[in-house]
DNA sequence: AGTGATCCTCGGACGC
DNA sequence: TGCGTCCGAGGATCAC
């Protein structure tokens, strides 16, 4: 489940793969991943003849860039590129082929065929869906603490699924927010607009340090899906709590307990990540 | 504004 | 033990 360290990590590899090579030709097997233009054939007319000139990021979005084209690209779950010499057999659940005039070719795999991909001209494409709408970068400069509790501090809603929402900070997905909570130590439950300073700093140390620590570590690689190109990255190994549940808490020492939070699954320490018995009682008493 | 269903496939858990 | 069934996994979008 890519989330901004592991698209990161993508990124980097397929720029140094790809960069610089001409399409010659597009094989699209499953129209549904493409969104703009939605006719394959369309899709492939455009994209003939380019060249690649790079692949950059916005959230959890690859940016690949061509010669007067953008192709934006999400993975959803379990969308995975790849490079091939043309001859190489072509693996199950593969959608979409980017032939090159080299002999090789880049392929999209994807098995729950959630990913998406849309085409713009160069320029475009930062003032249109699904790029638009982009909140914060969490590693760029311009990320301060002052910017992180101007946009989120004074929503009501439960802080996880806050921090899951693009359009206000991008690049958090399930594991990386529930390990960003624990490291400083918040519930996900809590509302936003009931977290203290100190938390916030917390939090937003807590969000850059995980995420750019996932980073180094080439991201996560999470289930038994990954192992065709090999391992993805290893910071699966430095997980605190996303899938540890019954396992002691590594600062505590109790059980890490699973509930659900805004429908998803959600890794907590309760002793490390209380709910403040002050704001319960207000609660209770509003009612 | 905030919540929940939806898309999709596979693997693992579960029941008989 | 073996087989079949069901559910969970979750990012983003859409309906309410």
């Amino acid at each position: 489940m890519p989330e901004l360290p592991e698209v990161e990590t993508v990124r980097r590899t397929l720029n140094q793969l790809v960069a610089g090579k001409r399409i010659e030709r597009v094989t699209v097997s499953l129209p549904r991943i493409l969104q703009r233009p939605k006719e394959p054939s369309q899709f492939a007319e455009l994209l003939v003849g380019r060249t690649i000139v790079s692949v950059e990021r916005r959230g959890k979005f690859l940016r690949i860039l061509l010669d007067g084209l953008v192709l934006v690209s999400h993975l959803r779950m379990e969308g995975r590129y790849g490079v091939y010499e043309q001859d190489e057999p072509v693996e199950l659940h593969t959608h979409v082929r980017f032939h090159f005039e080299d002999g090789t070719e880049l392929r999209y795999k994807d098995v729950r065929q959630f990913g998406t991909m849309h085409l713009f001209r160069s320029g475009e494409e930062l003032e249109l869906p699904p790029l638009n709408k982009l909140g914060l970068e969490p590693l760029d400069e311009s990320f301060t603490l002052k910017a992180f509790k101007k946009v989120l501090a004074k929503r009501t809603t439960k802080i996880k699924p806050l921090l899951l929402n693009q359009e206000y900070v991008v690049g958090l997905g399930n594991i990386y927010v529930d390990e960003a909570l624990f490291t400083a130590g918040i519930h996900p439950e809590r509302p936003a607009d009931s977290l203290k300073p100190a938390e916030w700093t917390k939090l937003y140390e807590a969000v850059r340090f995980t995420l750019s620590r996932a980073v180094e570590a080439g991201g996560s690689s999470i289930k038994s899906y990954v192992n065709g190109e090999g391992d993805m990255g290893r910071f699966q190994h430095e997980l605190l709590v996303y899938g540890r549940k019954d396992e002691p808490c590594s600062k505590c020492g109790r059980c890490i307990e699973k509930l659900v939070v805004g429908g998803r699954g959600t890794h907590i320490c309760t002793s490390c990540q209380p709910i403040p018995k002050s704001r319960l009682s207000v609660k209770l008493n509003g009612k």
